[in-house]
DNA sequence: TTCTTAATATTGTAAAACGATATTGTAAAT
DNA sequence: ATTTACAATATCGTTTTACAATATTAAGAA
C-alpha cells in the first residue's frame, strides 16, 4: 500500500467495515477480499481470516455454512452485539474525522 | 480501553492526529500524553514514543530539543513531507468514514 | 553532594500483520 | 472410481507493533 500510515488508517477500519457490510448482507472472506482489492485496498488473507475469526470469536458476526457449486463458504452475519458496537465505532470514527476537518 | 475495535480506530488515527498537532505548534510527548488522556485515550509511552520516533525517521516531523525548567524536551514540528502526507491521510480517513455513513 | 522531578528512552513479552503454503470439499474430467 | 482442478478457508514462520514496566537523563533544590 501506498504509505504506512495510510495503511495503519485502513487498518482501524477493517473490522468495522467487515461489521458494516456483515450488517447489510451475508459476507464471506474471499468476496470482501476482492471488494477490498477493488477498492484499492490490498489484504492478505493471512491477514483477513484471522481477523473474521476473532470477530466471530468476540461474538460481533457469526458464520453459516453454505455448499456453493460444491465449494464450502462461510457466510457471515452481524450479531447484536456486533450492531451494538457498529454503532459505537461509527460515531468514534465520525468523532476522531471531525477533530482532523477543525479549521486548519 | 473499552474495546480492541474502538481501540485499533483509534491507534489507527493516532500518527495522523500527531501530525495535525504538529502543524499546529510544536508538540512533545508528555504534552500529547496528557491531552490524549483528557480525551479519554490511554496510550502508554512504550507505544507513543516509538510512534513519534517513527515519525521523525519518515521524515514526516522534526525534532528541536529546548531546556525547559533544566529539563529537555523535544519539540516537535511537521515537515512539509508530514503536511503533504497528512492532508491525503485526511482525504483517507474522509473517505472511509463517508462509507460508513452511507444509508443503512 | 544527594534527592527529586519532568521528561525521554529502552527492554522483554505478547499480539498482530503478512506472504506463502497447506488443506478442504466436491464437481468435472479421465 | 480415481484423479485433477478449483474456490475457498486455514495455518505456519517471520517480522513488526503495542504495551507496561523499568531505566536513563539533566539540572535545580535541599
Amino acid at each position: 500500500m501506498e504509505n504506512k500510515l495510510i495503511r495503519d488508517l485502513f487498518l482501524g477500519f477493517i473490522r468495522i467495515h467487515i461489521l458494516f457490510h456483515a450488517a447489510k448482507e451475508p459476507v464471506y472472506g474471499t468476496e470482501f477480499h476482492e471488494e477490498l482489492k477493488r477498492h484499492g485496498y490490498n489484504v492478505s488473507f493471512g491477514t483477513l481470516y484471522p481477523i473474521f475469526h476473532r470477530l466471530e470469536k468476540d461474538g460481533y458476526i457469526i458464520a453459516k455454512k453454505e455448499n456453493i457449486n460444491g465449494k464450502i463458504r462461510k457466510y457471515y452475519s452481524i450479531t447484536e452485539e456486533g450492531n451494538a458496537i457498529l454503532k459505537q465505532a461509527k460515531e468514534k470514527a465520525n468523532e476522531l474525522v471531525a477533530e482532523l476537518n477543525e479549521e486548519d
